[in-house]
DNA sequence: ATGCCAGGTAACACCTGA
């Protein structure tokens, strides 16, 4: 069969902490923004949950890893959504629902990584984050062997930079600016991956998440730590990026909101 | 030093989040 021609892809990561109580929103932002492949993370339900007969009635696929109450990540998308893999190896005994990757429009493999926050420093949790980055790093060093198309999104809990927060200093106890785990963002980027938004626009203080305590968002107190970072070849594809703020701003919004790229696959 | 706000679960308090 020749190869299908070009065609140009709309792509984009979003947690939305909890896709029952986020429905109308998401519903709404879909018909809004007309994304053809979406990655979510934070689902809070288990795969029989996923309001999933809303979301087909908008022309999606859907494949899910879900788990009670926390976490849980999701793919959905307009082509047909094929071999879908839930859970990173070395999950071994982990039963948090964290990764997702699968392959859409038959070229471009995409993963829904939701990486643990790891606060309280110190803690088990913390431990678990590195290690967690950590498997993470040896499946996309595996994946981009291959030269495929891939495309990483998710919420990775990382402030890569100082500019990425809205003051570095709140959070210099804080787990997602340890530099532990921003070296071990950093060696995820040096196996050759591009962060898709950071390909367009380079200006600080560009934030994709504002807690919704303390008018954080009144305040523009954010944080940038959802990325799409593409494999070499999905970085040739790549034509443009951006963050959508609306949904930030809506009634009852996630504290996370998303972050597209166009690609022409 | 702590809670602020929000969701889920289970029970009307507590855990998790970032």
């Amino acid at each position: 069969m020749p190869p299908s021609p070009p065609r140009k892809i709309k792509l984009a990561t979003w947690n939305v902490n909890s896709v029952r109580a986020r429905l109308p929103n998401v519903l709404a932002w879909l018909k809004e923004a007309r994304p053809d492949v979406v990655l979510l993370q934070e689902l809070k339900c288990v795969d029989d949950a996923f309001p999933r007969l809303e979301i087909e009635e908008l022309g999606y696929n859907l494949a899910s890893h879900g788990q009670k109450t926390y976490n849980g990540v999701a793919i959905l998308s307009k082509s047909p959504i094929e071999n879908a893999a839930p859970g990173l190896p070395g999950d071994d005994g982990d039963a948090q629902a964290r990764y997702l990757e699968a392959t859409v429009f038959g070229r471009l493999r995409v993963a829904s990584i939701y990486l643990p926050n790891g606060n309280p420093l110190g803690s088990e949790k913390f431990t678990y984050k590195l290690a967690w980055i950590n498997r993470l790093y040896a499946q996309i060093k595996r994946g981009l062997a291959d030269s495929e198309m891939r495309i990483y999104g998710g919420d990775y809990n990382v402030i890569a930079k100082d500019d990425d927060v809205y003051d570095p200093r709140v959070f210099k106890d804080d787990a997602l600016l340890q530099p532990e785990s921003r070296a071990r963002f950093r060696a995820l980027l040096h196996l050759g991956l591009t962060d898709a938004f950071r390909a367009f626009n380079t200006k600080p203080h560009q934030y994709s998440y504002w807690d919704y305590q303390a008018g954080a968002w009144q305040k523009d107190h954010g944080l940038l730590i959802d990325f799409l970072l593409a494999s070499p070849v999905a970085a040739d594809a790549l034509v443009n990026a951006g963050i959508d703020k609306g949904p930030r701003g809506q009634e009852k919004a996630s504290d996370h909101t998303p972050v597209w790229c166009e690609l022409s696959i």
